[in-house]
DNA sequence: CTGAAAGCGCTTACAG
DNA sequence: CTGAAAGCGCTTACAG
């Protein structure tokens, strides 16, 4: 059997009280019985029963997730995966809320996140953007001792805890890679399409993916099209775009708004379609994978990324070591081959 | 606060004990006291507090992996992933073993199940392989009401619980489609290696990957190359395909020894090389990938499938739900630029 | 068929 | 600075 606390506490001769501070670091244990104690812990190779300690401490994780609101079926994903595990978390002493703020909006965010305090929040997982406001906001956060991890957007150089997320430059890259290779040696221009220049993932995924191609013989990016995430400011401009260069053979979607784009490609005859690629798994993006229409799908999985917000916070309240493997979000490829079973 | 048995049985009038039998599902109460429990229940909200029914029961879960032994570094992977979530797992009540079988020897693996049993052993996880023996061996499991899941290989046909890896006719087919895309148009033949075609994933792979370049004009798959995933073997059985086929414009290797095959590739010169998609992530294809000797590598996480192999083991015990998204092993595609940090 | 009590491994006041 | 005791939400014998 494994030893527990009793058995720790009759090794070394003191009481479980005792024994129970040195293992959570508590103050006022002479430093002659801390000693005491870690040898007896040492030899019997105890090992502290994590849910027996939640169940003791009766304490309730209540942790809130900010994303943003709007039609971006990646965030319905967030959504949907958040409100799963709030579910499937009912039976584990935890809470679940989720907020929704406009994207785009720093001062949004930052007024949410300014409303939240330890009496009603244990933790934050929130799609960070830049800003003052917003930086300001997690600096308050972590004077109060909340815990927070940025959600699919970071911004390294504001107060978090860890980054929940693909690194978007990488994920640029291979979007990159892959058109290179799917146009195998044809030559063109590349029409890229992001929701603004002002995001830091989509600058990121920009830079990525015009690293790859800058090296690729042949093929030429376009200047970005800011879409604000709209799908039908997405069609007219893509729509404005294919007419205006008649030599695109790539387009390289790195924001929302896929629905616009395969609307405009629907109208091209097949044998004329660029080589498509598109960020996000969604129903719409799934279809025009299997048609033809988009040749890849960039993605994230939002449940990992959510269950693993989680995982992370809670482990730094219980300040337990986390699996590394698990918490490393993939930047995952879909082709019509590898799609996973659609929800049902 | 969330309602506990005790507040289910001060509303019901019944005894802590009372409630305990009905929301487990134990025999001994009337009709009429089961309905008056789920009344109350079902008005309370009532969710039973898995981690505390875990404390109570004392239950330690004691999980055998069955898998491969050999150079196999996908085997590897497998067993420093089941270490470490064992060393993990230790403050949850949770053993686990490793045995290693040799692969394709199914008598060998059949053996070693039949001395299981629930004495000692709670749920195992299994690479399976065709075979009386092996059948017979999962039917024991089963009549002793062990639970198990498939683990990597499956034998759908044979009693399980669960298969946990991935859709092998899927990965062939990713790995099809990814060659013609790479192939962009070019003619000529294709190699295959594969470790064995007596073994299932390998047959699977194979079938998927021939009925997408079957539709794929100028492309045609020479005969499987059996190496017994011996390095050596793919070595020698590549170097004189190559030699005999100048026409080979790809190479598929579906099972292991891929260091076999970076050598083989490492003598011919770049611009002189075949497209070369090969399975499972590791040291060697890694860095082949990024000599560019290895154009893609299709993978399965290890470690996301022994974690889910113990949460599909642990719930089927606890009678709980799972998370279905949680379970779903991906078929992932690893280019150069969406290769995961390298372990430490 | 139903209930009272002890116990799982820990934490939390409260005493001393 | 250290310890005895109650309690977290459940399960398990044991009584009746």
């Amino acid at each position: 059997m494994r030893p527990t606390l009793k058995d720790v506490a009759r090794h070394s001769g003191l009481s479980i009280a005792t024994i129970d501070r040195v293992v959570n670091q508590r103050p006022g244990v002479r430093q002659k019985t801390v000693e005491r104690v870690q040898s007896a812990m040492a030899t019997l190779g105890y090992i502290r029963d994590v849910t027996a300690a939640d169940l003791a401490r009766r304490e309730v994780y209540r942790f809130v997730f900010v994303i943003h609101d709007g039609p971006n079926s990646f965030m319905q994903q967030l959504a949907v995966e958040i409100e799963t595990l709030r579910q499937f978390s009912a039976n584990n002493r935890l809470e679940i809320d989720l907020y929704r703020v406009p994207p785009f909006d720093g001062a949004a965010l930052a007024r949410l996140l300014n409303r939240l305090d330890p009496a009603t929040c244990s933790g934050v997982a929130v799609i960070a953007a830049d800003g003052v406001a917003v930086r300001d906001a997690l600096v308050r956060l972590k004077a109060l001792g909340l815990p927070v991890v940025t959600l699919v957007s970071d911004v390294p150089a504001f107060p978090r805890d860890a980054y929940v997320g693909i690194d978007n430059v990488a994920a640029g890259r291979t979007a990159g890679r892959l058109m290179g290779r799917f146009l195998g040696g044809r030559n063109g221009k590349i029409a890229l399409v992001a929701g603004s220049m002002l995001v830091r993932d989509h600058v990121e995924r920009r830079m990525g993916f015009e690293q790859v191609i800058a090296e690729t013989r042949g093929l030429d990016c376009l200047p970005v099209l800011e879409s604000r995430d709209d799908s039908r400011i997405v069609q007219r401009m893509l729509r404005d775009c294919l007419s205006s260069h008649p030599d695109i053979v790539g387009i390289y979607n790195m924001g929302a708004g896929n629905r616009g784009l395969i609307e405009t490609l629907s109208a091209v005859p097949p044998t004329e379609r660029p080589q498509v690629i598109v960020h996000e798994l969604s129903e719409h993006s799934r279809h025009a994978l299997s048609e033809g229409i988009v040749d890849a799908i960039i993605h994230q999985d939002a449940g990992h990324e959510v269950r693993s917000a989680l995982r992370v916070l809670k482990a730094k309240i219980d300040k337990i070591p986390l699996l590394q493997g698990q918490e490393q979000i993939r930047i995952e490829i879909y082709l019509n081959e590898n799609l996973p079973a659609a929800p049902a």
